[in-house]
DNA sequence: AAAAAAT
């Protein structure tokens, strides 16, 4: 409860009625009087899940519309938490009560009886709540246009690399799931679904570098679950022991590195399970852990979950891995990146998940450095190496525009950025939490209706600020590194990068958030010699697109070689033009890689990614005394 | 230097 009050007390000091309140405003923009009367906490109005992206009550995208008033009647307390809980489903009409998430056999909950697979009849309104309506088609989890995915190179490496199949069909597939990828309307597999599909199949592991928008999560989903409704559970183990009445034992686990990825494969998941036996369930921090745990223990059999939240609960008795047949990291780069290495080796190794042997592993990550390649040798076996090219960001979806703004110029030129045309979605990114906060009010206070999401908001906020942003009543996302990578949102047309980051692979990723699925956007960059620490690696990044380099990208670049990073990263030389990285199977001439001195050179990217997490080091040493720029510019953040 | 993630 403290928790609740906390956070209803930080959204009103925040004034975050920007996201209800956005409507109202945009019709006069520039006006900032109109938003004094946006504090009323009465405008703070909240979108079910299951009510999310649909057009009825509000007009998509259409944010001078009456957005707000169609979205009546929910009063939007009770559920701030527990948010991750309603996500299994509303049964009722304006269900968000937690019980919502229980599964039941009219809620397209299957069965597996005597050994066989029972799915549950098909449901009008379910199929509506999972997949949208027909009409609406095209603006959730379609409007992927699959013809580009063609073009997009895959290189599989390893033993025995079983034939792609080039539809989906049952088999390889289970006749349900070839069923709810129709109910999907996805129409053809994506590269990575291609080869994914038959080597799950045949029971191998996989080690894949691709992106979320290359059709990763259905990559595993389809799969596995496939397996899943082929086999059945797994009968709870003798070893159980006291309790284990409330412990849970799924069939699949799957591991992201942040909330809202973790959420959003679920919500994948959900569809997928459609009608079959196998219950999907969600972990994650920012939501009451024993509500959490309570919706476990009503189905758990496919379980998606942020590393810590899972090894808070397998501390605490609830959660069993014993039946584990699939694991799944998602973002594995991400997740080392962040730290998060030894919890995942504990859970992975230390717990009750069964050997490398008994289980299959699917390790997906955009990079391979070594590190990842030192978890690939722990936790799969002979696994069949997957490269996926990007779906845009190298090739003609995005367009990449990068504009020489100094610092105090940046508020300025992005007030002209916004208004210059009808943008669609768009995303702000900033490099720290405060300037997140900062521009997110400053865009409202300046008459757009703009929303901010990073890791010093609570996940209500979060995902308030999200689902305002998807259904187009916050078009205009400000976000940190919370959102570069992995957040599958459809239709953002364009990505401003505020703030550069410091590392290329981040730009690659957040302007990966545009021009999804084979669309088209494009990614503005506010450069100047601050930025100087990638200008190197955007030059190549930008000649490699065939992208405009702009003059004064080269003379910048020209200043700074007598110091800076020689080069840069040099190479980029993994596989597929442009990819960032190192992707490339490195077991090839002489298996082990412990003593292998060919690391370093042998991947373009060797020299940043060979250490885990020592660049940042490396890299301040040569740069701290160009920062001389600041010049109580902090005034204002 | 910043960000993310369990409390």
């Amino acid at each position: 409860m403290t928790d609740l009050a906390q956070d209803m007390n930080k959204l009103s000091v925040n004034g975050d009625a920007r996201n209800g309140a956005s409507a109202t405003q945009n019709g006069a923009p520039a006006n900032g009087g109109a938003n004094g009367s946006a504090d009323q906490p009465q405008k703070r109005q909240y979108v079910p899940p299951h009510l999310r992206n649909r057009p009825q009550g509000q007009a998509r995208s259409d944010f001078g519309g009456s957005g707000s008033n169609g979205r009546g009647s929910s009063s939007g307390r009770g559920f701030a938490f527990g948010g991750s809980g309603s996500y299994g489903g509303g049964r009722r009409g304006g269900g968000y009560g937690s019980a919502s998430r229980a599964p039941n056999p009219r809620s397209g909950q299957g069965r597996w009886v005597d050994g066989k697979h029972e799915p549950s009849p098909r449901n009008e309104r379910i199929e509506l709540e999972l997949f949208g309506s027909a009409e609406e088609s095209g603006s959730s989890t379609s409007g992927i246009n699959f013809d580009n995915y063609d073009d997009i190179p895959v290189e599989a490496s390893g033993d025995d690399v079983p034939d792609a199949i080039t539809s989906f069909t049952a088999p390889p597939l289970d006749e349900l799931m070839v069923e709810n990828i129709t109910l999907s309307r996805f129409t053809k597999p994506t590269p990575v679904q291609k080869y994914s599909v038959p080597i799950v199949a045949k029971g191998r592991d996989l080690m894949a570098c691709a992106q979320t928008g290359s059709g990763k999560t259905g990559g595993f989903l389809f799969p596995v679950l496939s397996e899943c409704f082929k086999n059945g559970p797994l009968p709870v183990p003798d070893t159980a022991g006291p309790f284990s009445y409330n412990k849970v034992y799924p069939t699949v686990l799957i591991m992201a590195p942040t909330r809202e990825l973790v959420s959003q494969i679920f919500e994948e998941a959900k569809k997928f399970c459609y009608r079959s036996w196998v219950r999907p369930a969600v972990a994650y921090g920012g939501v009451d852990i024993g509500q959490q745990m309570r919706t476990l223990q009503r189905g758990c059999d496919l379980l998606v979950a942020a590393p810590g939240r899972l090894t808070d609960m397998l501390e605490r008795n609830r959660v069993s891995l014993a039946n584990v047949k699939y694991l799944i990291l998602d973002e594995a780069d991400r997740m080392l990146d962040m730290g998060f290495e030894p919890q995942i080796r504990h859970i992975v190794q230390e717990c009750d998940m069964p050997d490398v042997q008994d289980r299959q592993t699917l390790m997906f990550s955009a990079t391979f450095p070594r590190n990842i390649q030192m978890l690939a040798r722990d936790f799969l076996k002979e696994y069949i190496f997957l490269s996926v090219g990007r779906v845009g960001s190298t090739s003609a979806n995005i367009t990449q525009k990068v504009l020489l703004v100094e610092d105090d110029e940046k508020r300025s030129v992005i007030l002209d950025l916004l208004s210059a045309a009808d943008l669609g979605l768009t995303i702000v990114f900033t490099e720290t939490k405060r300037m997140a906060d900062y521009l997110a009010d400053f865009l409202y206070d300046q008459g757009f209706p703009a929303t901010a999401i990073h890791g010093n908001r609570t996940q209500y906020e979060r995902e308030k600020a999200l689902a305002a942003f998807k259904n187009g009543t916050a078009p205009i996302l400000v976000a940190t590194a919370v959102a570069a990578r992995g957040l599958d949102i459809p239709n953002v047309q364009h990505v401003i990068n505020y703030d550069l980051p410091t590392d290329i692979d981040d730009y690659v990723h957040r302007i990966g958030r545009t021009g999804r699925a084979g669309n088209v956007g494009i990614a503005t960059s506010f450069f100047n010699r601050n930025n100087k620490i990638i200008v190197k690696d955007m030059i190549s990044l930008l000649t490699e697109a065939s992208q405009e380099v702009p003059d004064f990208l080269i003379k910048i670049s020209r200043e700074s070689s007598y110091g800076g990073r020689g080069g840069g990263r040099g190479g980029r030389s993994g596989g597929f033009g442009g990819r960032s990285g190192a992707t490339r199977d490195f077991r090839r001439g002489g298996g082990g890689f412990g003593g292998s001195s060919g690391f370093g050179g042998g991947f373009g990217g060797g020299s940043s990614y060979g250490g885990s997490n020592d660049f940042g080091s490396a890299r301040s040493s040569g740069y701290s005394s160009n920062y001389g720029n600041q010049n109580q510019s902090t005034s204002w953040w």
